[in-house]
DNA sequence: TATATATTTGGAAACGTTTGCAATCAAGAG
DNA sequence: CTCTTGATTGCAAACGTTTCCAAATATATA
């Protein structure tokens, strides 16, 4: 009984089985992997004792000669932020259909934890990764790169060779920006998080792109940049009307903003969505909350963690590096109507 | 050029360094791991080469000898529940600082998806497991436990012999239930998830205690079980009522329960707190929004995290297996009021 | 029955490290 | 100048697989 245990503790290999059923260790190799050519008779005794000893194969053994893992790294800022959990799990989801795991990495948007995480997995030879850059790759990051393939998501200025996978935030804006509009809350702010970010620009292109089209001035006292904080979003619009500049209409570059500008402004009585109508962007779960009720612009992010890992497969998939061409997926914006605006 | 770029794009290994400086690749293993006993000159062009050939050591070579693979894996039901990004990024957050990294797997509440992955985990070797187990753990999960060190996180319901760390879901119950009676919502019902989870029989036997304390009745018609959705909490509520079964207090056994109940009895003319005062469970980051403003009882999920993996790599560290004590970490929940009750 | 062919097996190298042991080397002691 | 000693180095085995190639065995063909 002890003994069994015992037993049954250390890990039996592919050479355990091969002098149990006294056949040489290829054969097993063979069997275990469902190959053909051997024996349905010896396929099956070595099965058997496989089953018996409790084996499990050795991935690691396996990926040493293989030069392959069968792992991929996820590398985000931080799940804790709730954009992250539905796309980390699509990549979950979809990876596991495939066989594959995913190592999560929080870079905590600092830019030497991502540079240190790339290094890491890398060593530990992922098959791939799809990464949410804290900001601009640099100079130090795109050489890690280049040794795995990668697939940026919800980004897309990167390296004109990579893959990616993002929405039309153009776009978004625009939607976001027009429903204001078209619903008389004119003049309409736009506060956004840190102005060097590539998906405030294009944002708050879409933003400018509408007030152009429907023939409204272009003032920047209404638009300010802070960062991605709910306070910010409260601070900024008090502190707008405090200036004597104040908005009908407000487009939050992201929902925790605009959940905030929301909060600031009942604070300082204003009616949401009369005297105030406000839009998000992203469709947090916290959106839909019918105290929040926020309307927003729907992020596909569950989808976009599947896609991304998709392409990442295919392209791991073909042997060939290089040859694969660079795939670009532009996911469309979708505007969710609630109480807010 | 085109060469050079070639050149770096396939992975140099220590024999490439060992050939081009001209010692024997037991030197360079030596020199890249900062061992004693290589001079420091030879140290030093062995390093340079290293860099200039852009080396990562292969952490999948290195894992079959050494026998470990500095990975471990974290088995939860679903990263997109509010509950579990904290707890991922405390465990992430401890086992980076270890330098170890950490595999993401959601069950998705399903028993064999579990298992599958378990299975996974270990062929991939990983060092140990932190797990939030669907249920009560199965025997043919325990066979695959024996193999590699576990420590469950958020469950004390489990074989004897395994770690884990929770909080005092009694002594929450307790709590919960107390505040509501001391502020005279009395009587005070309980709402929870599925009646065999351990989790909420745990929370129930502290409402039913401190309600014994208080000398208040313990009448089944007030307490319901459902599943863990705010849907059920919202349904719950009004169902309750509408059978006159009136309570001045609800507790809530989670918080997304909780948040339901306010809804559902927002819709039929309840006034929080005055009409019906509710407390949940857990503080996830939507119970502080001043919309929602849930009182409840918080869990240091982040901390749990942490000290899960600090647990884990402790027992992990010792290299005779069953000499490790079990540890049991038991932390204190903590009643944070807000405006519900 | 002998030969050709197909199926099943085994041997051995390879994947990229780490590490125990023995060999070499430099230098200080006598 | 030789002997000891300690610091450096190299050799080779090991980790657990997969896979190429050849050997062995069984089966079909003539």
């Amino acid at each position: 009984m002890q003994t069994f245990t015992i037993i049954s503790l250390m890990d039996a290999t592919i050479k355990d089985i091969a002098r149990i059923v006294k056949v040489s260790y290829a054969t097993v190799s063979r069997a275990l992997n469902n190959k053909h050519g051997v024996k349905p008779e010896t396929r099956k005794r070595i099965l058997e004792e496989a089953r018996r000893l409790n084996y499990r194969p050795n991935a690691i053994a396996r990926g040493l000669v293989k030069k392959q893992t069968h792992s991929i790294g996820l590398v985000i800022p931080d799940i804790t932020n709730p954009f992250y959990p539905e796309v980390a799990r699509g990549v979950e989801d979809a990876a596991q259909e495939a066989g594959y795991s995913v190592f999560l990495c929080n870079t905590n948007w600092e830019k030497d934890r991502e540079l240190r995480y790339i290094e890491l997995l890398t060593s530990k030879r992922v098959d791939g990764l799809v990464i949410a850059p804290v900001s601009e790759t640099t100079e130090a990051l795109q050489r890690f790169l280049r040794s795995v393939p990668v697939v940026y998501v919800s980004t897309t200025s990167v390296a004109a060779h990579e893959s990616y996978v993002t929405i039309d935030n153009v776009k978004g804006g625009y939607l976001a920006t027009e429903l204001l509009i078209r619903t008389g809350k004119t003049p309409v702010a736009f506060i956004g998080s840190e102005e060097d970010s590539h998906t405030l620009q294009e944002r708050l292109e879409g933003y400018k792109q509408a007030l152009k089209d429907y023939h409204q001035p272009v003032d920047e006292r209404y638009v300010r940049f802070g960062n991605f904080k709910r306070e910010t979003g409260s601070r900024f619009i008090k502190k707008m009307v405090l200036e004597g500049v104040k908005p009908k209409g407000v487009f939050g570059e992201n929902d925790l903003l605009a959940i905030g500008i929301i909060q600031g402004a009942k604070e300082i009585g204003l009616a949401i969505p009369e005297d105030l109508a406000v839009v998000g962007f992203d469709d947090i779960p916290l959106a839909s909350f019918p105290e929040i009720s926020l309307t927003t612009i729907a992020q596909p992010k569950y989808e976009m963690g599947r896609y991304a890992v998709e392409i990442l497969l295919k392209r791991i998939g073909v042997e060939d590096t290089g040859s694969f061409p660079r795939q670009r997926l532009i996911l469309e914006p979708n505007l969710v109507r609630r109480k807010s605006a």
